[in-house]
DNA sequence: CTTTTTGCAAAACATTTGCATGTAA
DNA sequence: TTACATGCAAATGTTTTGCAAAAAG
């Protein structure tokens, strides 16, 4: 069940890379996190930056969200457990939530003959710090 | 409740990429749309496009899904009515789907403290045509 | 050693913008 | 008329790629 994508090799940039993207509060843009790693003195490649997000993306270790600006990755808190995101608008923190009923989504499709391949659900808001700054 | 924003001049432009937005099966990229155009002998800019394709979605008139491939527009079948969308990945047709309990969002965001402001719910599988083919 | 990764700069895309020219109202 | 839309080309911004040099196993 659990997508078993080959690992990739070990190496200084790779362990940066996820270290920066645990200790991000939310969704971060690669690029976000090239110039986080840039600032900490930590000089790695923008293209490694993306390879790396690729594989851990992969390896089930970070989740993606797509936005009209690009894309956007966090730290996977629950790897195994199949989840979705609350994600602050304006602060990029992010919680992951479950559903309950995930069959929903088999059951509506079938009403329309189409079979589920995957689904993605993101909701957007306001965390409750943002929300009293 | 219902997002008037202002409506544009009417162009033929304008005319012909809704016109091939209606046509079109499912979700189509900018770049697609304007393809086709192309191939019919509409000569339309592909600024133009982009251009009219956000004031349809502004209108009301278009719904966006962002992918890592860039965004995706569909003519909006209920205008008025909140929905989702179920969509085709081998044909990119699409049926439009309306979620029973959308309160969910706001109660699951509330739990953690969130105000919710939008959402974003798209299921991909294979359509009936596709499934058999 | 042999195979992967890295870094860089260049390339490839998607999308937006500036501006002179056309056009709906 | 006159404000707004168009078309192009140039500008942006993101993500990918080619390749020689460096690191991992």
């Amino acid at each position: 069940m659990a997508r078993k994508r080959a690992t990739t090799r070990n190496t200084t940039q790779k362990d940066a890379v996820r270290q920066v993207l645990k200790n991000a509060a939310g969704f971060v843009s690669a690029q976000d996190l090239h110039r986080r790693l840039d600032t900490e003195g930590n000089r790695v490649g923008l293209a490694t930056v993306y390879r790396q997000l690729g594989a851990l993306a992969d390896e089930g270790e970070a989740d993606i969200v797509s936005t009209a600006e690009g894309q956007l990755f966090r730290a996977c808190w629950q790897p195994d457990r199949h989840h979705h995101h609350l994600i602050c608008e304006t602060c990029g923190d992010a919680v992951e939530v479950a559903l309950g009923d995930e069959d929903w989504f088999a059951r509506v499709a079938a009403d329309h003959g189409y079979a589920v391949t995957r689904h993605s659900l993101e909701i957007f808001g306001r965390c409750p710090r943002c929300r009293t700054a």
